[in-house]
DNA sequence: TCCGACACTCTCCTTCTGGTGAGTATAAAT
DNA sequence: ATTTATACTCACCAGAAGGAGAGTGTCGGA
């Protein structure tokens, strides 16, 4: 964590000029790798199939689709290479007459899913606090639009 | 025949495990909710602030823009709304002339930056593994164009 | 007097995302 | 001979996301 701005100027009018960019991180590559991976990860379809191939263990294409109910082919084959791209999954061909293919989570993938456990708890057990701060929130923005 | 298809196929071919049919959700509210949130939070931008905040504890709106440097006031405006509306952050405005707006993150904002920890930390253990997977993948891909 | 600073808001404009629907190959079933 | 099922790919299109840049109001400094 290198802090690359030391004065954080109190004054209320002064210094123009802090022409150093964004914080320290612990690693420019981390920190794009994380983003990167958060934001694919957060990806709604990713995140389904990801948790359909933990609790299903081996599924094949169209199961996964029928299960997820509401994906397109497109998207489904999207997500399902990118997620084989990244290591999250295996793709295993089976070369028999109506094609088959089966996928299943590899150990990072599984690993990936404890991970955002976390995230996911944190989710339920907040999902009060936020939906009442988004409440109270639209009833303050309701409440005083001209109080100035 | 894309879609409108209410007919499930009862036994396609072969089945790895089929124990459970379909279901198996904990809440449709919480699972929407979750989505929801994360992919708010998996945002580039918001991911910044939070960390930014819970970094430097108090920021002006023009400082967290030159800390990150490379974001629009619309979209600094637009994250820092998102989080307020969901609790994360508090906005404090004082009425002086040059106006002066502060930021600081709730309990919520907080406990919300220790939850993702979980993700940074897979992330960071993880790089060579997802960069390994990537490259494999990429020479697989090229190695194999025609392979049937 | 005119400019710059703050914290925005508003209007374009370009890019990206995701959905639809069609097409493909093959062999068993009808 | 036609249909069906599988696992895709491709072309097209609508809507959203996000960036650029200008405008707003007030006041202190040059």
């Amino acid at each position: 964590m290198t802090t690359a701005v030391p004065k954080v100027d109190p004054a209320p009018i002064a210094s123009t000029h802090d022409s150093e960019p964004i914080a320290g991180d612990t690693d420019p590559r981390v920190e794009a790798l994380v983003h990167d991976l958060i934001g694919r990860v957060a990806d709604k379809w990713t995140m389904l199939v990801l948790e359909l191939l933990e609790e299903k263990g081996t599924l094949r294409f169209t199961q996964i689709a029928r299960l997820i109910g509401s994906i397109s082919q497109k998207m489904l084959t999207q997500t399902l290479r990118q997620m084989e791209r990244d290591g999250l999954v295996i793709r295993t061909v089976h070369p028999v007459v109506p094609p088959k293919v089966e996928y299943r989570l590899t150990d990072l993938g599984r690993s990936l899913g404890s991970a955002f456990c976390g995230v996911w708890i944190w989710a339920e057990k907040n999902l009060d606090a936020v939906e009442d701060a988004r409440r109270a929130f639209a009833k303050a923005s309701a409440g005083e639009p001209a109080a100035c």
